[in-house]
RNA sequence: UCCGGCGUGGCGCAAUGGUAGCGCAUGCGACUGUUAAUCGCAGGGUUACUGGUUCGAGUCCAGUCGCCGGAGCCA
C-alpha cells in the first residue's frame, strides 16, 4: 500500500479504512489493557500522528521489542476519529514493520528538552526533533519564497564563482584555496610562488558575490545570486557563521530609492508568505522559543518602513534621553543599542537608515554630491536588527578609481571591474541579506548555529 | 584577537577545602484510552585534561583544551 505523509492525513483529518504511514517512532506508551500508542513522525509537519496498535497483532508481537523511541517504522491500518483529546484522528494499526529499531540505553534524544548545545554534539540527529524539524521546513520555505519572489519579478537567478583569486576584496578574512604542497612550499624572491599553485594566483573562497553579481546586471538588467558564502574571522558569537548563505539581488537602472524600495517589498513578502505557508511551525515557535514573534512578525507585513537620512538619526539619537554605552557620533557607525533604539522606541517599525559616511563604507559605493556621504542602506528590524546592507554603485570611473587609491585597493586586481565604468556605464544598485540572519529572524532562534544543518564555526567542521 | 562565564552519571543540575547527591532518561515491577502519563524498586561517576598547594581538592592556584556570552568585524 502507498505511503501518505502525516501532514495530509492530519490537514485532511477524515476517516480512511486503510492508510500505511512511515516514519520514526517519538513515544510509545504501553497499556496494560493490552494495547500500545506510539506517536508517529515523518518530518512533514510539526504534529505526530498517535498510532493505536493491539497486542494481539502478529507484527507487533514480532518487533515489540525493537519498537523505542527513534526507531523507524511503517504502520498500516484504519485511519479513525480518536477517542483522546489531543488528536483529530489516529491509526488503528493492523500491521507494523520496524525498519531499523534504536537502542534505547544509547539513542541520546529524549522525551525531554535538550539543550541547544547538546543538540549541537548530535547535529546528525537533531534533526528528529521538534524544534529542528520546524527550523528546517521554515529554512526551505524560505529559500523558495526568495526564489519565487526575484522569479516573478523578471530576476536572473546566477550563480557567482566559490573560488576567486584577489584578497582585497574588503569584506572579512579568506579561506585560501591551494594544491600547494604545505610541506613544501615553493618561493621566488622571497614569497610564495602562487604561479606554481592550482590557478596560477593566489586564490580563496569568496565572500561576495556582488562584484561578479554587476557584470551580469549591466547586461541582463536584473539579477540576484543566493549561495554560500566564507568569512574566515575568528568571531565567535551568536550571530556569526564561517560558512553561510547570502542573498545578493544586482538591479541595473536602480538609485537608491528604487533599492529601498525593493528591499522593504523584498523582506515583506518573505515574512508574509512564511506566515502563511509555515503557520503551525512559527506558532510553536512563538509558543515555544520566543514569546510575541508573530505579533512583531504582523508589524513587519502591516506598517510601511520608516526612512531616514543617517545625519539625521545621529540627530536623533543625540537629542534623545537615552543612555547608550557609546554615545551617538557623527562618522561612526551606529552600534547595536542605537538601531534598537531607532527602531523600537523612536519609530517603532521597520527603519532604513541612508546616506552614511564615505570613511566608514566600502569603495564601491556611490558618492554623494557633499563629499562626505555614500548612498548606502541599511535596513533594520524591531528586536531583530540590521537584516539587510546595501548600496547604489559608484558608476562613474575617475570617481571609482580616486576611491579604490584612497582605500589602498590594487587597481589592476580590478581592472575587470572597473571596465563597467568604461564600457556603457550605467546607474546600478543592490543589496545583501546573510540567508541565516533570516532564518534567525522568522524563526525567533537565538542562535545561528542553531538555523543551519551543518554549522561551520571556527575550531569546528565536524559533521 | 580581546573581555567575562562555564566544564560533575546518557541529559539537566546540586554539593562551606572533609563519605560525590537530586530530577529526568534507562532496566524491572504495578496501574492506566494514554498524551512529556503516573507510582515503586534498581543499575549507572577516574568531577574536561596536565601539574601544583594541602593531612585531605569537584571546590584553591597555574597551564592546556572545549563550550557559551559580549566586544571588534560583519551578513
Amino acid at each position: 500500500m502507498k505511503r501518505t505523509k502525516i501532514n495530509q492525513l492530519i490537514t485532511e483529518n477524515i476517516e480512511h479504512p486503510e492508510v500505511t504511514v512511515k516514519g520514526w517512532v517519538r513515544t510509545r506508551r504501553d497499556s496494560k489493557g493490552g494495547f500500545s500508542f506510539l506517536e508517529i513522525n515523518d518530518g512533514s509537519c510539526l504534529k505526530n500522528i498517535q498510532v493505536v496498535i493491539d497486542h494481539s497483532v502478529e507484527s507487533f508481537i514480532k518487533f515489540s521489542g525493537n519498537l523505542h523511541t527513534g526507531s523507524s517504522v511503517a504502520i498500516s491500518g484504519a485511519l479513525v476519529r480518536s477517542q483522546g483529546k489531543e488528536q483529530g484522528v489516529e491509526i488503528q494499526a493492523k500491521e507494523l514493520t520496524v525498519y531499523g529499531g534504536a537502542d534505547p540505553e544509547s539513542f541520546p534524544l529524549q522525551k525531554k528538552h535538550h539543550s541547544f548545545e547538546f543538540l549541537r554534539e548530535i547535529a546528525h540527529l537533531r534533526p528528529r526533533t521538534n524544534t529542528f524539524g520546524a527550523v528546517m521546513r521554515v529554512r526551505n520555505r524560505l529559500a523558495f519564497g526568495i526564489h519565487k519572489f526575484f522569479n516573478d519579478k523578471g530576476f536572473v537567478y546566477l550563480h557567482t564563482p566559490i573560488i576567486t583569486a584577489g584578497d582585497c576584496e574588503g569584506a572579512g578574512e579568506l579561506f585560501q584555496v591551494t594544491t600547494l604542497d604545505l610541506d613544501n612550499i615553493p618561493h621566488i624572491d622571497g614569497k610564495i610562488d602562487y604561479k606554481q599553485d592550482f590557478f596560477g594566483d593566489k586564490t580563496g573562497l569568496t565572500v561576495s558575490g556582488q562584484l561578479q553579481g554587476e557584470t551580469y546586471a549591466m547586461a541582463l538588467s536584473e539579477i540576484y545570486t543566493f549561495g554560500p558564502t566564507f568569512r574566515a574571522e575568528n568571531s565567535h558569537t551568536s550571530r556569526h557563521l564561517s560558512e553561510f548563505w547570502m542573498v545578493e539581488p544586482e538591479m541595473a537602472f536602480y538609485d537608491l530609492d528604487d533599492d529601498m524600495d525593493l528591499a522593504e517589498e523584498f523582506i515583506k513578502f518573505l515574512f508574509h508568505d512564511a506566515l502563511s505557508h509555515c503557520a503551525d511551525d512559527l506558532e510553536f515557535f512563538d509558543k515555544r522559543i520566543h514569546p510575541g514573534l508573530l505579533d512583531n512578525h504582523r508589524l513587519i507585513c502591516d506598517a510601511p518602513f520608516e526612512r531616514v537620512d543617517y545625519s539625521k538619526a545621529i540627530e536623533l539619537l543625540e537629542k534623545s534621553n537615552a543612555k547608550f554605552t557609546y554615545a551617538p557620533e557623527w562618522g561612526c557607525n551606529l552600534q547595536a543599542e542605537h538601531e534598537h533604539y531607532l527602531s523600537e522606541t523612536v519609530f517603532k517599525r521597520p527603519v532604513m537608515v541612508y546616506n552614511y559616511p564615505e570613511k566608514i563604507k566600502p569603495f564601491y559605493m556611490k558618492a554623494n554630491e557633499d563629499g562626505k556621504t555614500v548612498r548606502a542602506m541599511d535596513v533594520l528590524l524591531p528586536k531583530l536588527g540590521e537584516i539587510i546592507g546595501g548600496s547604489q554603485r559608484e558608476d562613474d570611473y575617475d570617481i571609482l578609481l580616486k576611491r579604490m587609491s584612497d582605500k589602498g585597493i590594487d587597481e589592476k586586481e580590478y581592472q575587470w571591474y572597473l571596465d563597467l565604468r568604461r564600457f556603457g556605464s550605467a546607474p546600478h544598485s543592490g543589496f545583501g541579506l546573510g540567508f541565516e540572519r533570516l532564518v534567525q529572524f522568522i524563526t525567533g532562534m537565538e542562535n545561528i548555529r542553531d538555523v543551519i544543518p551543518f554549522p561551520r564555526t571556527p575550531k569546528n567542521a565536524k559533521f
